[in-house]
DNA sequence: TCTATTTCGGACAAAATAGTCCTTTATTAT
DNA sequence: ATAATAAAGGACTATTTTGTCCGAAATAGA
């Protein structure tokens, strides 16, 4: 569903938030073993993501990675999804076609449409700070 | 969601029902121009479709692929995606965990199982029969 | 039987994705 | 100032996915 990049994003993202409500900055480091990722592909991932604002990089020692109480509670799933993977990964036609549309429709189209709404919502009505809350209350994890 | 080969797959195999509802095989030129795809990568795809009996063909002058009647009413999606994409696509965790399961899961797993049942649901439960009538009857497309 | 047609199957090639390595730059503490 | 720390950035490598090419095998018709 997802790029490999991506999903570390989000997981990064993740990891980055609930240190930052415990007031702690985090590095790479921290970061690639908390979520289980290849940490020199995380560091590229986590660039873009200091690139678009998401996240705050800070270098040198006491440095890292933050994320504010603004981002935190205003940032959803569907911004770092389309920092990462752009806009047309939730839009493709599932058969392949080039582009979908109601009035060249593949067979699934009908039947797909309503599903594909609900991925939407989901993405951008769930924010981070619902996340990092569900962490704690709902023992979820962002690494094997 | 699925590989290129899978769409591929999936809109030969219509292609080629539609076709065989109207007694008429036809050839891999004529599947790749129909559905517009790479014609050898299409050829590839369908040696594994034949294979797993999902479609039949034969070699030589008049030959070409077929699907029976039978086959067209009892064949599902989720049987061409598990051929080609393996039964892995529709189960992976969305961020990525190496398993995705309710006793570990990551922090979308609780929100997205729905979802995610709503699209075994419909690939479980569209059948060729329903697609191929669909294709004359609601003007849907295998190609752009 | 000979030839044209069409799938089969293996090796190969290109492109996209995933991931590494190393140097530079900024920052902090000594 | 200097040394240590940590992100930034660019070039490079590896792996997977996507796709091509070509000869062999099967089949039908003349
Ligand atoms: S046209 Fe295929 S999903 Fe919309
Ligand atoms: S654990 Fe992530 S979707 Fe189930």
């Amino acid at each position: 569903m997802f790029s490999k990049g991506c999903e570390y994003a989000i997981r990064s993202v993740i990891f980055i938030a609930n240190k930052s409500t415990e007031g702690e900055r985090c590095t790479l480091q921290e970061i690639s073993i908390g979520i289980d990722s290849p940490l020199a592909f995380t560091a590229k991932i986590l660039q873009r993501l200091t690139k678009s604002d998401i996240v705050t990089s800070k270098k040198g020692p006491n440095g890292g990675f933050g994320i504010s109480t603004n981002k935190i509670n205003k940032t959803t799933l569907a911004e770092i999804i389309h920092i990462i993977d752009g806009s047309a990964v939730l839009n493709h036609c599932v058969l392949g076609l080039d582009q979908c549309s109601d009035t060249h429709p593949c067979p699934v189209h009908h039947k797909f449409l309503p599903i594909r709404n609900e991925i939407l919502q989901l993405v951008h009505y769930t924010y981070l700070k619902e996340i990092v809350s569900d962490l704690s209350i709902l023992n979820t994890y962002i690494r094997t």
